[in-house]
RNA sequence: GCCCCCAUCGUCUAGCGGCUAGGACAGAUGAUUCUCAUUCAUCAAACCGCGGUUCGAUUCCGCGUGGGGGCACCA
C-alpha cells in the first residue's frame, strides 16, 4: 500500500481562521492516523495580496495548534523540510514552466488572447449563454465522475476550456493546485466542501498531464451560529479568528478538540478527548456530509473542562503568559509564591484564563472596586457593620496558618454569637474582595494574610460607618 | 440563470427498515458548597413537506421546500 500524504495549502492573504484551521486539523488527522506525510505547501502566487505578516500568522497558528508539518517551509521563515520542494509556490515558476510545457507538446493548450487555456476533449459548438449575454463555445467532453471518500460518487460536466495562465504570465489556481499535487506525490486531497464544483476542472488537468488523481474527500464547511446570521463562517465574525483564541490564552487542545468534533465525531457519545485518541480514532468515511454551524458557547465549555483538569505547573505558566501582557502583571507576579497561590486559587473558579485579571485584581492592589448592588444586599442583611466589628476584633488571636485553622476560627466566633459561619462569610467576603464572586473564604483570608485582611476589613468599616 | 452538495432537539451529533429517537452544549428547576463557579439530579427540546417502495419508514427512491457552495485572465 502505497504511503499516505496529504497537504494543506493556505494562501498568505489574509487571517488564519476556523474554516482553515479544520481543514488542516483533518488533513493533519488524517496523516497521524495513517502513518502518512503531512506537507504545508504555501500558494503564495498573488502578490497583490500576500504578505509575510501572514504568512508568519500562518507558522504560528499552526504551531500552537500543535499541527506540525513533515514537509513545507520552516516555520523560521529560512530553509525548508522535505525533499518535493520549494513548498512556496512563488518558487515554483520554473515548474510550472515545464508542466505548461507538457500541454503544449501534448496539444492540451493553447494560446487565446495572450493568455494559455486548457483544452477540453470533444465535439465544439457555439451557444448564446443568455446569463452572461455572449456566446461561447462549449465543449461535449462527457461527464467527469469523482469518486469521493465522504460525499460518494458525484458527477459533473465541464464543458468550457478554461485559463491556466494569465496574460500577465501568472499561472491560476486550478493549474498550479494540480500540478504541485502531482509533483509533492500527494495521494489524498482533503479540502473544504467548495471546492467540489472546483473538482472536475482538477480531473480534467491529471488526465490532461496523465496521471491519475488522487482521491478526494470534501469536508464540510463550518457555517456562521444563528446569532451571526447566514451562510459560510468568514474572517469579519466574531469568533472566526485563531489569533484571537491565542490573545485570549484558551487552551489550543481545547480548541482542537472541539474543532475535531465539528463534522467527525469517534462513533461514540465520547466528546472530549485527548489528540492522541482522536488521531487512532480518525477515519475519512467517519466525516459528515452536511455544514456545521459554529457554537462558540460548546467550544467556551470544552476550553473550561480542559482548564479544570490542568496540572498546577501548567496552570501558572498560562496565568504567566496572560498576566505579562495584562497592563499591571508585573507588578502581580513580583512576588511569585504568592501569585502562585492566588492562581491555583482561582483555578477551580474560572471559564477562561482571560478572566483572571478582573477575577484575581484585588489580590494584587488595596485599591479595588466595591460592587455597589452586592454591597447594597449584604449590608442590608442582619447586622453586617457589627458582625464586622465582631471579626475585626477576633482577628488577632486567629490562627491563619492553614484554610482549616480559619474557618476554625470563624466557626468559634460565631457560636460565641450564636451565629452560623455564613453571617460572616458575605460581609467579609465584600470588605476583602469588593464583590460576592471569589474562592472560599477562608483560602482568600489566608493567601491575603492577617495583615492585610485587617486593614481591608477595618478600612470597610469605616467607609460605612 | 446554470451546475454541485446537504437536510434529526436552538447548536454539535448518534441512528445505517421495526428504538419510549440516545448523548453533549446552551436553557429551566432542584440538591450540594461559606459566596461564586464546579459537581449531581430532574425537566423541556428534533426526524422539513408530499408522494412512492415495503408487512413496516427518521432510515431506501422521486419531487418539492429549505440551507450551503461553485460557475473569473481570485485563491
Amino acid at each position: 500500500m502505497s504511503q499516505v500524504r496529504v497537504r494543506f495549502a493556505p494562501s498568505p492573504t489574509g487571517f488564519f481562521h476556523i474554516g482553515s484551521a479544520r481543514t488542516a486539523l483533518f488533513n493533519w488527522l488524517y496523516a497521524r492516523h495513517t502513518g502518512g506525510t503531512f506537507i504545508l505547501r504555501i500558494e503564495d502566487t498573488d502578490q497583490a495580496r500576500n504578505s509575510e505578516a501572514f504568512l508568519k500568522l500562518i507558522y504560528d497558528s499552526l504551531t500552537w495548534l500543535g499541527l506540525d508539518w513533515d514537509e513545507g517551509p520552516d516555520p523560521t521563515g529560512v530553509g525548508e523540510r522535505g525533499t518535493f520542494g520549494p513548498y512556496r509556490q512563488s518558487q515554483r515558476g520554473a515548474i510550472y514552466q515545464q508542466y505548461k510545457q507538457k500541454l503544449l507538446e501534448a496539444g492540451r493548450a493553447y494560446e487565446k488572447d495572450g493568455a494559455i487555456w486548457f483544452k477540453l476533449l470533444g465535439e465544439r459548438y457555439k451557444i448564446f449563454d443568455d446569463h452572461r449575454k455572449k456566446e461561447v463555445e462549449k465543449v461535449q467532453s462527457g461527464p467527469v465522475l469523482i469518486d469521493d471518500k465522504i460525499r460518494g460518487k458525484v458527477e459533473r460536466q465541464e464543458d468550457e476550456d478554461f485559463v491556466i495562465f494569465r496574460s500577465d504570465g501568472n499561472p491560476v489556481f486550478h493549474f498550479v493546485n494540480v500540478v504541485d499535487d502531482i509533483t509533492m506525490q500527494v495521494s489524498h486531497i482533503i479540502r473544504g466542501e467548495d471546492h467540489l464544483s472546483n473538482t472536475s476542472k482538477h480531473v480534467r488537468l491529471y488526465e490532461g498531464f496523465g496521471v491519475t488523481p488522487p482521491v478526494f474527500a470534501h469536508i464540510p464547511l463550518i457555517l456562521k451560529s444563528p446569532e451571526m446570521g447566514q451562510g459560510k463562517m468568514s474572517k469579519r465574525d466574531k469568533g472566526a479568528l485563531i489569533e484571537e483564541y491565542q490573545q485570549r490564552h484558551f487552551l489550543p487542545e481545547a480548541l482542537v478538540n472541539y474543532l475535531a468534533l465539528l463534522g467527525w465525531n469517534p462513533g461514540d457519545n465520547r466528546e472530549k478527548m485527548p489528540s492522541a485518541d482522536i488521531v487512532k480514532l480518525f477515519d475519512l468515511p467517519g466525516v459528515n456530509q452536511s455544514n456545521a454551524k459554529f457554537d462558540g458557547r460548546k467550544l467556551a465549555n470544552m476550553n473550561m473542562t480542559y482548564l479544570l483538569e490542568q496540572p498546577a505547573e501548567r496552570f501558572i505558566s498560562l496565568a504567566k503568559a496572560y498576566f505579562a501582557k495584562q497592563p499591571a502583571g508585573a507588578a502581580a507576579m513580583t512576588n511569585d509564591a504568592y501569585f502562585r497561590a492566588v492562581m491555583l486559587m482561582a483555578q477551580p473558579k474560572i471559564k477562561s484564563v482571560d478572566e483572571l485579571g478582573a477575577y484575581t485584581g484585588y489580590f494584587f492592589t488595596d485599591d479595588f472596586p466595591i460592587d455597589a448592588k452586592v454591597k447594597e444586599k449584604v449590608m442590608a442583611k442582619g447586622e453586617a457593620k457589627a458582625r464586622l466589628a465582631e471579626l475585626i476584633a477576633a482577628l488577632p488571636a486567629m490562627d491563619f496558618s492553614s484554610d482549616a485553622a480559619i474557618e476554625a476560627g470563624i466557626k468559634t466566633l460565631a457560636e460565641s454569637q450564636a451565629l452560623g459561619f455564613g453571617d460572616y462569610q458575605a460581609v467579609a467576603r465584600l470588605a476583602v474582595s469588593g464583590t460576592n464572586a471569589g474562592p472560599n473564604i477562608t483560602g482568600m483570608f489566608r493567601v491575603l494574610g492577617q495583615e492585610r485582611v485587617k486593614a481591608r476589613l477595618e478600612r470597610f468599616l469605616a467607609s460605612v460607618a
